[in-house]
DNA sequence: AGAATAAGGTCAACCAGGTTGTCTACCTGA
DNA sequence: TCAGGTAGACAACCTGGTTGACCTTATTCT
């Protein structure tokens, strides 16, 4: 019997693999995974350079190197904290927004694909499964996104 | 709603991170998940560094350089192949299948907690969802391991 | 208030774990 | 038999992370 944490390893895969392959035929910037999580983390709340690094599960450099390529790219903007003079506040741009609705559209229709594979009702409970094993390994503060290999 | 992979992400990562400090109070060699599927690749079947390789999703490079930590550290032995002369068949040494049982236990136990905190059932249909979706991506040759950042 | 300590951000050096490219020895099919 | 493909080793390189030092600003403690 497979551990569960290869299932996870693989299906977490297959599913970028495929997300990546229709992005690439779009022809956007390469961006990654933690690009992404970036947006989706952005759109929640105002949040610094710190703070998605904490996020993501790297160090505050790391994240600092994503942060700057999205700010090449025109994704995010920094702009100045209101009460910290050394922190800065990192926000999405509208292209940045664009960005991340048509991803979200893209992520549906794997999504969908994959409950007519394998039915709502089973993706519905892996979905609330895997959740609520979260919520009781770490309770509020999540785990870092980035996969340790 | 948060897209299904940041869960499986986050997942893996929380197993992953339990399972490593367990084995770290333990002492063993450094040991990445990579040497564990590798581990559990080899027990099934007889295998070369390329299929290996292919295991994993990375290239035969990469592969041969963990066989060779794998080696150096003992858990690993190559043998000539009966009938090709290039190739070598990797087996597992009695320190590897050693290995290979703590740590199928102290799997067994992560699962148990697992299961406790959402479910017997609820797990296994987890289990089986992400198995038949795989199934139906890749069909019978399955995806790389490897989780892609 | 002033000193010690902590925290955000940046820079630079380094490292791990991959990749690509090349080469040799061997295998296989037309 | 010979053309093309494959296993494995070696080397150069790249990417995406880490550690460590530093400056500046905040916070806490006495």
């Amino acid at each position: 019997m497979e551990p569960v944490p290869m299932l996870l390893a693989m299906t977490y895969r297959a599913m970028g693999d495929q997300f990546h392959d229709r992005l690439r035929q779009i022809g956007l910037e390469p961006l990654r995974p933690a690009h992404g999580y970036v947006f989706r983390f952005l759109k929640e709340k105002r949040a610094t350079t710190v703070d998605i690094g904490q996020h993501l599960g790297v160090t505050k450099q790391a994240a600092a190197k994503i942060v700057n390529e999205l700010d090449d790219w025109g994704y995010v903007l920094r702009e100045p904290h209101p009460t910290d003079k050394r922190a800065q506040y990192v926000t999405l741009t509208t292209k940045g927004r664009d960005y991340l609705k048509f991803a979200d559209n893209l992520w549906a229709d794997l999504e969908g694909e994959m409950a007519e594979a394998i039915g709502e009702d089973t993706l519905a409970t892996i979905r609330r499964g895997l959740a609520a094993y979260l919520q009781h390994v770490h309770g509020e503060d999540q785990p870092g996104l980035r996969p340790v290999w």
